[in-house]
DNA sequence: TCAAAAGTGTTATTGTTACACCCATGC
DNA sequence: GCATGGGTGTAACAATAACACTTTTGA
């Protein structure tokens, strides 16, 4: 920023928003891919994307193809900066600077048509990150994106209260506890989970109201506390 | 990345990196801050940074812009990627997207001209934080940057190993306690803080020697396990 | 001898784990 | 009744916090 130079006289980049899309769908961690209907990768799958507009901030950027190509409104997900990939080769056709978000949402829909993404859909995650190369792989540089995202969920489940991101706006203990069980891919034990979740000061905010989804007893409802940083935190193993 | 134009047909912006560079001084955490020669903010100090060259990878400027404006080697420091700023109307020349990085180091020095950087300098965090608007704020939006990064510095030091990157390859136990203190400004306990590190499987290895830097009985010099990952973490208050 | 910092011991308290057990519902 | 999941009790164990105390140096 002190280089004297003017930025409209200065070495420019195309810049893209990449999104990590994830949700939790029967006991699996799921991301959200498109099909590319045009080169490069034609064919191939890849993370919903685009690049960003002249006048519009990178935030702005990110909502605006979770619209477009995944039919998500805002109010449907979590969003937060994941990190910006921008070696000069990882597009071939040409400089591509990519500024990647992770959404997190509550039983997310695959999108149904009409918009860009008539080809989009929720895979399981664990698919991808098995076989990060090779045909069936994420196209770009991508797969190393999708690692990233789904290191960075599993992380905050720890020391935050970032699971409840995979939860509708209220849910059962029982519920939360899926959510960390398919985001580590671990057993849980329940009786514990439930006193340590309950116990964290300001963390679950109940709502008075039970329910019955499910068999066996019913559970009570809690709303989640928006600003909620677990002490202590849930470890993973 | 759908988008079927051609990277070279859209609307571009100029990148750049922008660094907040910390150490600890005298127990006070400092960041590296250089005064503007040239408009917007002539004369204001802000964070070292430039602009991304065509070819050149985001971590390479990075680097590069460590070494010009700072005079600081790649060895000297640990770098790590911060966030991305790219709010339109951030910087008044034009459109420019930053890609912030944080380094720490130990120990550093103040560069000393015949570089970039004859204006550059370590202050303490304390006074930017306080003051994020004002005549002695930094320029552009870096005081955001910079409570960014003080904020990742602070909250790494919990869970990973992340405070040997401010000490020197070889220190001690009270060294390492001095960076706790100074980063969170905030009193530890001796004696319980030499257990917990040194029962951190595989975090400290002990170098052998013994040190008498200070009064006092000498204390063992321990060298950082590169890879680690402290657990238990090391809680805040 | 004294101050200063390193490092160990001890104890009360808190958090974790594993698992037994009771509760409330649908079938 | 029985299966299913919700939720509480409990006891062994691990980690934490507070602080007394010993060790080893320099002045």
């Amino acid at each position: 920023m002190t280089n004297p130079a003017d930025p409209a006289a200065l070495p420019q980049c195309a810049v893209a928003v990449d999104l990590v899309v994830l949700t939790v769908r029967e006991g699996q961690l799921c991301v959200l891919t498109v099909r590319r209907g045009i080169p490069p990768f034609r064919g191939r799958f890849a993370l919903p994307g685009g690049f960003v507009l002249p006048d519009e901030g990178l935030e702005a950027a990110a909502y605006r193809e979770l619209a477009e190509e995944a039919g998500l409104a805002r109010e449907a997900v979590t969003l937060e900066q994941l990190r910006t990939f921008g070696e000069p080769k990882r597009d071939p056709r040409g400089r591509v600077v990519s500024v990647t978000y992770l959404a997190l949402g509550a039983g997310l829909p695959d999108p149904l048509g009409g918009s860009d993404a008539s080809s989009a859909q929720f895979e399981p995650v664990s698919g991808y990150l098995a076989h990060p190369a090779g045909p069936t792989a994420l196209a770009f540089d991508h797969p190393m994106i999708l690692a990233a995202g789904v290191e960075r969920a599993r992380a905050k489940l720890e020391y935050t209260g970032y699971g409840v991101a995979f939860c509708p706006p209220e849910f059962t203990v029982g519920e939360l506890r899926g959510v960390y069980e398919s985001v580590w891919d671990l057993a849980i034990d329940p009786a514990n989970f439930h006193r340590k979740v309950t116990n964290a000061a300001g963390f679950l905010v109940p709502t008075g109201e039970r329910t019955s989804r499910g068999g066996g007893r019913p559970a009570a409802l809690y709303r989640a506390d928006p600003a909620a940083v677990l002490h202590p935190p849930i470890l993973r193993g």
